[in-house]
RNA sequence: GCCGAAGUGGCGGAAUUGGUAGACGCGCUAGAUUCAGGAUCUAGUGAAGGAUUAACUUCGUGCGGGUUCGAGUCCCGCCUUCGGCACCA
């Protein structure tokens, strides 16, 4: 009859408890403060307005680790803000006439609600939004630096083309040829467009990777690894037959296969191919090939992968080491955007070279022998050999081995004047700009008197047109550009009249740089002072999903980079630590009855909305259940059970506080204990290292299993009026603090206290405590379990295997045998060998 | 093809450095309590054998070898799944 007031009503408290961190500030960050500091960050949400359950994981597990942070006497800045340019604002306006930014506002406030009454612990005084003039006022001065430093400039060439988006993709954005976005196959097409430098930090952002390698998931550090692409090889010039000074450059990782070459190939979208068959007989065929190769490398790139098609262009060029005339070929397996896009044809060594030149009659010259065998001979070769090996037929570099003629090739190369050692990168620069008016714009003029011009710091921002002005409808260039009150300006330069810029700039520049916004959000003088950008960076512990390992990973670790060389910032890297959360899975039923597990999305159906679940669960549940569901790195299965389950388990945490709330103590005298009262002041010491231990670890799901097991254990001594089960329940609040952070504080408070728990220090458990005075220690008898002893903690060798000769089960497995070895592991275990 | 991650009960998952495999939870079984429960509590729960309160024994962490007193963990060779890259010269 009691049952129903004992019941905890989620809703009321923890709206209760949310108010008061808010109206105490619990949260709000200084750099006043005595401290240390520690900076906390999600990665920069979208604002999608209806978050689901699954968007909570990684707010959740900051906020676990944060509260658990402050409780350990850590400032922490923990802040959050909404990456709110791009598409989705757009697309609404032209498909639902929506004001983007009104639209954009309206999302903002729904997912700022969300969060809130998650409990989600934010600085919200910090709170910044990409859309707004005083946030990207600053992404256009950060340009400007950029652009001041030659970072930062427009180039026209081939550009990946979202026909979907009608807009320019940055590399990254592209996957298999897709657009990441909308699913649409890109084209490429030349435009003049705008590109940061990032290739000039490519050595950087890969040497650092060694400041990374402890706190980064080595996966990430791979997949960035592989991005970058470095390789080293030789660019070499091969001339042009008949033509006196024109010639082509190649690059190759195989300078040791010079004398192997037998063709050249270039890209067929090479520019001097037009001009270079002009008037010859293979002028149209050439022609034909290479438009039908742009074409359908687009369409299909992936399945032509093996099938390597080429034609003659009806020119020649010299080798330069042996001056030997080779045909010049184009073929589609050549990239015109990676090195100089064209290759030569080395078949003997070269799998690819090797089934074109099979395919059209070309010879193959094997000039590379394995250490320990013979050249192979060209006419048997099924495949090419591709291994180093020891240099044949290479003129001064016969017997060489392909390390000591490369070394020797890159030596004679500019010596001779042919070639010289050069570093390529699959990285290329980043394209930023983009034709659609949800985004910063570039802050750039176009004059006819002085060319391009950038805008002049004083007068950002230069600010979005009113969307009354704006024909959003995509028309294959910026909708900036229909505007002309937008458009029409006049030279800082020459005061003459001029043209704004039309494009906008990537959102993934909004984020390459928030992290630092946060620092000092308010300044209107610069994007950030330098003192609070040093007292907060770096970033001590970042946390987001994988999908951004190439993109924004790479992006805001270029920006600290350059920042830092502007002496803007103090550290060469923003994210020393990062951790990447699994996704949260549910069930989707499929037509045919049965039913996979997706990771939650709206469109799948499957999606668990969470404001509605937190009305009805609570946000502590939501919180439990995520957390407890498996490791916070790895995917996890959204069931009803498991929220059942979660529910359970804190009202059976209740039952036991608050029914014995008076109980609750934060002392006790050891000496004074029972010795079973002792062992739960272990037990409680015990569970409280394990916690400490994994919480730093982002183990969370563990520490709740170590708090259920605590709490089953507590359950045992309910009825007791034991100081130390008054004693264990302290504890049991304070670590269920950061977990079940609105039932903690409600327990901490009925408790008698009245500041917040998370002002509470969170203790080091007692190393005394933890040393039991008796062990039980395992027996083995080869290796395998016959019994368990109890001995004093610390117990020898032969006083372990004394009591282990007195255990029944152990004495009858050693009779008529004879203990050869014994292995004792202190205080755990004794592995007898016998014969 | 290359790179990365992972394979442990019916299920989610534990097991820092090699040292009691299966913690904790779900599910299931039995019982208690209850007008009733999808609430709560207690006990059991890897498989097989042995057993009517057994003790205990054998097998067992994807497969096959190896190192070791001892292997989920280390080494060698495979298989499978997932993810990323994919003609990068």
């Amino acid at each position: 009859m009691t049952r129903e007031k004992d019941l905890y009503e989620a809703p009321a408290v923890e709206a209760k408890w949310q108010k008061f961190w808010e109206e105490t500030g619990l949260f709000h960050a200084s750099e006043d403060s005595p401290k240390p500091k520690y900076y906390l960050l999600e990665m920069f949400p979208y604002p999608s307005g209806d978050l689901h359950v699954g968007h909570m994981k990684n707010y959740f597990i900051g906020d676990v680790l944060g509260r658990y942070k402050m409780m350990r006497g850590f400032e922490v800045l923990h802040p959050i803000g909404w990456d709110s340019f791009g598409l989705p604002a757009e697309n609404a306006a032209i498909q639902r006439g929506l004001s983007p930014a009104q639209w954009t506002a309206d999302n903002i406030a729904t997912s700022r609600a969300t969060l809130h009454r998650a409990g989600v612990g934010y600085d919200w005084r910090r709170e910044i939004a990409a859309y707004l003039p005083n946030y990207y006022k600053w992404t256009q001065w950060l340009f400007l630096k950029l652009y001041e430093n030659g970072l930062a400039y427009r180039a026209s060439g081939p550009a990946n083309y979202c026909p979907g988006c009608q807009t320019v993709l940055a590399n990254e954005q592209v996957v298999d040829g897709i657009c990441y976005r909308c699913d649409t196959p890109v084209e490429r097409r030349h435009l003049p467009q705008w590109y940061f430098k990032i290739t000039s930090y490519a050595d950087r952002l890969l040497a650092d990777h060694a400041l990374l390698a402890e706190h980064w998931p080595r996966h990430v550090i791979t997949l960035q690894r592989n991005w970058i692409g470095r390789s080293e090889g030789m660019t070499v010039r091969f001339p042009l037959v008949g033509e006196e000074g024109r010639h082509f450059d190649v690059f190759t990782t195989r300078a040791d296969t010079l004398y192997g070459v037998t063709f050249m190939a270039l890209a067929p979208e090479h520019p001097a191919l037009a001009e270079l068959v002009a008037g010859l007989p293979q002028q149209e065929e050439v022609e034909t090939f290479c438009r039908a190769a742009i074409n359908q490398r687009e369409i299909d790139r992936a399945s032509a992968a093996t099938e390597k098609h080429g034609v003659f262009t009806g020119r020649y060029v010299r080798n330069p080491v042996n001056d030997e005339e080779i045909p010049l070929w184009v073929a589609d397996y050549v990239l015109a955007t990676y090195g100089e896009g064209a290759v030569m044809g080395v078949p003997g060594h070269d799998q690819r070279d090797f089934l074109f030149a099979r395919k059209y009659g070309i010879a193959v010259a094997p000039v590379i022998r394995p250490a320990e065998g013979e050249l192979p001979r060209a006419e048997e070769m099924t495949e090419a050999d591709a291994e180093y090996g020891v240099m044949e037929n290479s003129g001064p570099y016969s017997g060489l081995t392909s390390e000591e003629g490369m070394a020797r090739l890159a030596e004679a190369g500019p010596r001779e004047g042919w070639g010289r050692a050069t570093v390529n990168y699959h990285l290329h620069d980043w394209l930023i700009s983009r034709q659609r008016y949800w985004g910063a714009p570039i802050p750039v003029v176009h004059c006819p008197q002085c060319g391009e011009v950038a805008v002049p710091y004083e007068d950002l921002p230069v600010l979005l047109p009113p969307e009354d002005q704006v024909d959003f409808t995509p028309a294959e260039r910026s909708p900036l550009a229909s505007c002309p009150e937008y458009l029409k300006t006049t030279c800082p330069g020459c005061g003459g009249p001029a043209e704004r810029d039309a494009d906008t700039m990537d959102t993934y520049v909004d984020s390459a740089w928030y992290f630092l916004r946060y620092c000092d959000p308010t300044n209107d003088e610069a994007p950030w002072e330098r003192t609070r950008a040093d007292f907060w960076m770096p970033v001590d512990q970042y946390i987001g999903g994988d999908e951004h390992a190439v993109s924004h990973l790479l992006y805001a670790r270029f920006f600290q980079k350059f920042l830092a060389d502007q002496g803007l910032l103090r550290d060469p890297e923003p994210f020393p630590a990062l951790f990447n959360q699994g996704m949260v899975k549910a069930r989707v039923e499929k037509a045919n009855g049965s039913a996979t597990m997706e990771v939650m999305s709206k469109s799948k159906g499957n999606a668990v909305p969470a404001g509605p679940f937190i009305a009805e669960h609570g946000a502590d549940v939501a919180r439990l259940y995520i957390t407890f569901a498996g490791p916070p790195s790895k995917d996890m299965e959204w069931t009803e059970e498991g929220v059942d389950a979660a529910a359970r388990w804190l009202q059976r945490v209740w039952r036991l506080v608050a029914g014995n709330i008076d109980a609750v103590r934060e002392a006790v005298s050891f000496e004074e204990l029972t010795e079973p009262e002792r062992e739960l002041y272990r037990a409680t010491h015990r569970t409280l290292k394990r916690v400490t231990d994994d919480l730093e670890r982002l183990h969370f799901n563990t520490c709740l299993a170590f708090l259920m097991d605590f709490v089953n254990r507590l359950y045992l001594w309910e009825a007791a009026e034991a100081p130390a089960f008054g004693y264990a329940l302290y504890h049991l609040i304070k670590m269920l603090a950061p977990f079940a952070p609105h039932m903690a504080e409600e327990l901490w408070h009925r408790a008698g206290r009245d500041d917040s728990v998370f002002r509470a220090a969170w203790e080091e458990a007692d190393a005394g405590a933890l040393a039991a005075a008796q062990v039980t220690v395992v027996v083995q008898i080869n290796g395998k379990v016959r019994g368990r002893v109890a001995v004093p903690a610390g117990a020898s060798e032969e006083e372990v295997f004394a009591a282990a000769a007195e255990e029944a089960n152990v004495a009858r497995h050693l009779e008529g045998r004879k203990v050869v070895k014994k292995i004792l592991v202190p205080d755990k275990i004794i592995n007898l060998v016998c014969k």
